[in-house]
DNA sequence: CAAACCCGGTAGACACTGTCTACTTCCGAT
DNA sequence: ATCGGAAGTAGACAGTGTCTACCGGGTTTG
């Protein structure tokens, strides 16, 4: 396996071990048995590798996701269910990951994750939460990025422990059931 | 004003204006005019400084939203839509702050703007839920919890500018009206 | 009244960081 | 056979957070 490689699997190994703090550039490049100047051929900038970093968490959660949404013919709306558990559990076993893909600091502007990850993946959830709801409403690209949001918001207070104080569940499972009947309608329409 | 003050005062200032990034120890004690060691005698740690300037985003935060949430007599579904229009102006006026305020890599963890806001927030927000929801549904914290998530992931994807893509609108708004009508059941119920 | 003591602050050392700049080494093309 | 550039090393540099030694004045204490 070449360096680049390397550098990226072991930052990909620190991150979900330690934590974003842990992700120095001479760390990595330790870790990767090579010198601190080695990573500097291969990504011109401690940014540009963090990035590259990120990218390998945004492939990895595409695939649980799109393996999620895909599998089966189970109805729209057990689909989301699902896909919704799938992020949710990405981001509070990874929470080193999840916080390193949207510190947009960290990251260069334009890696992005964005087009090439978000885009795909919004536009599974908009398709069934075209078919999922039961009632009218807004655009479906307007109530996906609704949903998309609570998902997100519910993933990032859980992980910092507000949820859980506030709510007195031990699970997010609630308010995830919760979210998905608030934007989507009663479950038999 | 004593030095302390001036610290915490510095780094509010360098936060709103200048991002994290900017957050040093030694930075903030060069623009309060003081040497770097100085900061020790009133915060141990760096952490417990930025966790001072942290928390008073938390104190401003909790004061608009107060104030908004109080005023007038209107019904409490306006007051919903008012108080989540505070919570993402702020997110996205001073993301600086915003970001900081979330960052439990750089706060104390048990500074924490938990207790001593995010619970009377919630209350707020639990109150209001109660009283502005037109149908039945899971317990209210429950509710107000998925519905402050969707407040919040809102925010966060919007400053990073995934949601304006994916969603084309060209602000936050029909967002959030969406996010309430999920959440509290159609307007005249 | 003098002496001890601590509070608020300075200055410098230390290990660590990201970036930059030589300096080697080695392989492939001319 | 020679040149050139890619890949990697090693060291310098400014900047960071923390730690320690030091200093000046008040206040308390003997």
């Amino acid at each position: 396996m070449g360096v680049r490689a390397r550098l990226i699997e072991v930052g990909v190994d620190l991150v979900t071990r330690e934590g974003t703090q842990s992700l120095t550039l001479r760390e990595i490049a330790r870790r990767a048995g090579v010198s601190h100047g080695a990573p500097r051929h291969y990504f011109p900038t401690h940014m540009a590798l963090l990035s590259a970093i990120a990218r390998q968490g945004f492939a990895d959660l595409t695939a649980r996701v799109t393996e999620t949404a895909g599998e089966g013919l189970a109805d729209p709306r057990a689909r989301l269910l699902a896909l919704g558990g799938v992020y949710l559990d990405f981001a509070l076993t990874n929470p080193g990951m999840f916080e390193l893909m949207f510190r947009h600091d960290l990251l260069e502007s334009d890696h992005l994750g964005l087009r090439e990850v978000s885009l795909p993946l919004f536009g599974i959830l908009t398709d069934l939460v075209t078919r999922a709801r039961t009632r009218p409403g807004p655009a479906p690209q307007v109530v996906a990025g609704a949903l998309w949001a609570n998902l997100h918001g519910i993933a990032q207070l859980w992980g910092w422990g507000s949820l859980r104080l506030a709510t007195g569940a031990d699970d997010a499972g609630p308010l995830l059931r919760a979210a998905l009947d608030a934007h989507l309608g009663p479950e038999n329409g």
